[in-house]
DNA sequence: AAAGCGTGGTA
DNA sequence: TTACCAAGCTT
């Protein structure tokens, strides 16, 4: 085992193993003075927030096609970004992605700002993708430390501390690491390294490119960090769902309160979520039970609905009717998507 | 500062 | 089926 883990290697290993990505300029296009542009980078570090990169690209050529601009996402409106989000989860990623373009646009003349700080300031830009801009777009020596980092950092210097105590320390390593020229390369080759190499299980550390100097592959603890404290069970919560088309065919939604749980999206109306649930009907009316319930996992609670439908034109207390011409499905965030699933047959 | 916040792929 | 996991941020 060697003393140091140098950037040389990793960026050498990089330029011949970096992987195409649509928002992504190749290193040989960085080398011929191509430069990426901001608002790609912004969008995709927003998309990639706890998200695979193998879901995220349809998204994003999505967005880019439809807004290829911040200026153009600026002015689009509330109801089509959270429709063209539908589907990729933690939609307050969706709300402060607006909010964000449209500062950018109006009190930024358009242009991102150029410090990591001054990124930072901005809704929805927090430590790590302040960082990952700066550096990938704008070639600053900062540093990113997403899960990625945290696990080469973990394993490179065999830390023991689990996570979150251990993130202060694996800041500072990952510091160290940091490469005054290339940053933007260096912090997407690390993030490469950990999603083909330095994999959370059976790492492939006989083909990394820092096997020599990593501590965790020495005393072969390597696939066992980066430690982590216990989870907590996940509760089961129940509600219920309404299902319900006019004469004509439209369909009964809501839009969800901005702030909590699926903010902002479209919905179908229907009771709490919890033990027991109010069953809250919107319409006091014949309904039928679907009988197959939907089953969803949210972060931190699994829920089981219990589906009903009706076809009526009595005025709803709330919500409002979308046509049939407009309603697409692909609209709705996916547990809404899956009630649709079950519900639709009843109405053929 | 601990908890809330989605989804789809994988073992 | 269940549990874990992925380029985190906000309050």
């Amino acid at each position: 085992m060697r003393e140091t883990a140098s950037s040389d290697e990793l960026l050498a290993w990089y330029d011949r193993h970096a992987r195409e990505m649509p928002w992504r300029v190749s290193p040989a296009d960085r080398a011929a003075g191509i430069t990426p542009d901001p608002y790609r980078i912004w969008l995709s570090e927003v998309m990639l927030q706890q998200t695979t990169v193998a879901a995220v690209k349809e998204y994003f050529v999505k967005f880019t096609t439809i807004w290829p601009t911040v200026n153009d996402l600026a002015r689009a409106q509330d109801a089509d970004v959270m429709a063209a989000w539908a589907g990729l989860g933690y939609y307050a990623r969706a709300r402060n992605l607006l909010k964000c373009a449209r500062v950018v646009a109006s009190e930024h003349n358009g242009i991102f700002p150029k410090t990591r700080v001054g990124l930072q300031a901005l809704p929805g830009i927090g430590p790590y993708t302040s960082a990952a801009i700066a550096s990938i777009a704008y070639d600053l020596p900062e540093t990113v430390l997403d899960g990625n980092v945290e696990r080469v950092m973990a394993r490179l210097h065999a830390v023991e501390t689990p996570l979150p105590t251990a993130k202060p320390e694996l800041i500072a390593l990952a510091e160290q690491h940091t490469p005054q020229t290339r940053a933007g390369d260096y912090a997407q080759a690390v993030m490469d390294l950990g999603a083909t190499i330095c994999t959370p299980k059976s790492p492939a550390c006989g083909i990394c490119p820092w096997r020599d100097p990593c501590a965790g592959r020495a005393s072969g603890i390597a696939p066992e960090l980066p430690r982590k404290l216990p989870k907590k069970a996940k509760p089961i919560r129940r509600g219920f769902a309404y299902v319900l088309r006019n004469s004509g065919g439209d369909w009964l939604l809501e839009t969800r309160p901005d702030k909590g749980l699926l903010g902002g999206m479209l919905g179908w109306p229907g009771s709490d979520w919890s033990d027991a649930p109010d069953p809250a009907a919107p319409v006091q009316v014949e309904w039928n039970e679907v009988g197959a319930e939907v089953r969803h996992t949210f972060t931190h609670f699994h829920l089981i609905l219990d589906v009903f439908c009706a076809t009526s034109d009595v005025p709803p207390a709330r919500g409002f009717f979308v046509s049939a011409r407009d309603f697409r499905p692909s609209d709705l965030p996916t547990v809404m998507r899956k009630v649709h699933d079950v519900a639709k047959h009843r109405f053929e």
